[in-house]
DNA sequence: CTACGGGTTCCAGTAGCTGGAAGGTCAAGC
DNA sequence: GCTTGACCTTCCAGCTACTGGAACCCGTAG
């Protein structure tokens, strides 16, 4: 399978995918001429990349998050404890994108339209200091 | 409010929120000696942006996302309409976080200490081309 | 065998920071 | 008033994670 379905498959473009093989994320093999050529598996953590590095971690955790199922030999502690921070660090993600997600709800059924100097999105969040 | 404060109650390094600054998303007032300083409505623009980027939104996304309650006059529908999309774009990412975690947590249960060459997560994951 | 839509490498540029140098500010203590 | 040290300033260079472009190679269809 060559890089442009590997493309179309994973949702990234080919440099990106050319970039990760550069880094040594995912390696594909060639083909006698020099293509590259991409297994089902590659296309899966290619689109594991893809949805890792969208979702906010950087290249070097999705190194990590990816070493997780490519590692044959899942049997450390270290590894356990890495996808259970992931895990961890996934839930507060979450939760930041709700509490984002009920600020601009608010904010399209509160302010719209409305014209008055002051928004009450605004008043709430210039009366406190650490919440959230 | 100086940088270091800012930066404290934000979350983000005062090199970041300089350059912020910069390219114009949060324009702090500045002393007669030229220190920048930050109301408590930049401090949560701040810590909105900070929000944002970590969750995956470009900084041009961010600026869109903040204009929405900078934004006095919030009558247009192409506003409401800016923020319904990212709405959309949340509920997306946190159906992938959790579509993530899921991956990891039944990692974390069914492979851990397992030895066999093949996981099933892998084998599964290989199975199929288009889905989750 | 020529066209052309892929692929290849390499190099340069962009986005979004990040570190470091060189120097100005300010409150505390002598 | 003067010094010290933490904190601020600008500017410039470097880094990460791509991204675009040039120049060239491969493979199939006509």
């Amino acid at each position: 399978m060559n890089i442009g379905i590997a493309s179309e498959r994973s949702g990234l473009p080919s440099k990106t995918i050319r970039y990760y093989e550069d880094i040594g994320l995912v390696r594909p093999a060639r083909t006698g001429s020099g293509y590259r050529d991409y297994s089902p598996i590659d296309i899966h953590e290619l689109r594991f990349l893809q949805r890792a590095r969208s979702l906010g971690f950087s290249v070097d955790e999705c190194r990590q998050l990816l070493s997780l199922y490519q590692d044959r030999n899942r049997e450390s502690a270290d590894v356990k404890a890495i996808a259970e921070a992931k895990v961890a660090e996934i839930d507060r993600k979450i939760a930041e994108l709700a509490s984002l997600r009920r600020l601009l709800n608010h904010l399209v059924e509160h302010c719209q339209g409305d014209d008055r100097p002051d928004c009450p999105i605004i008043d709430e969040l210039a009366g406190e200091g650490t919440a959230h």
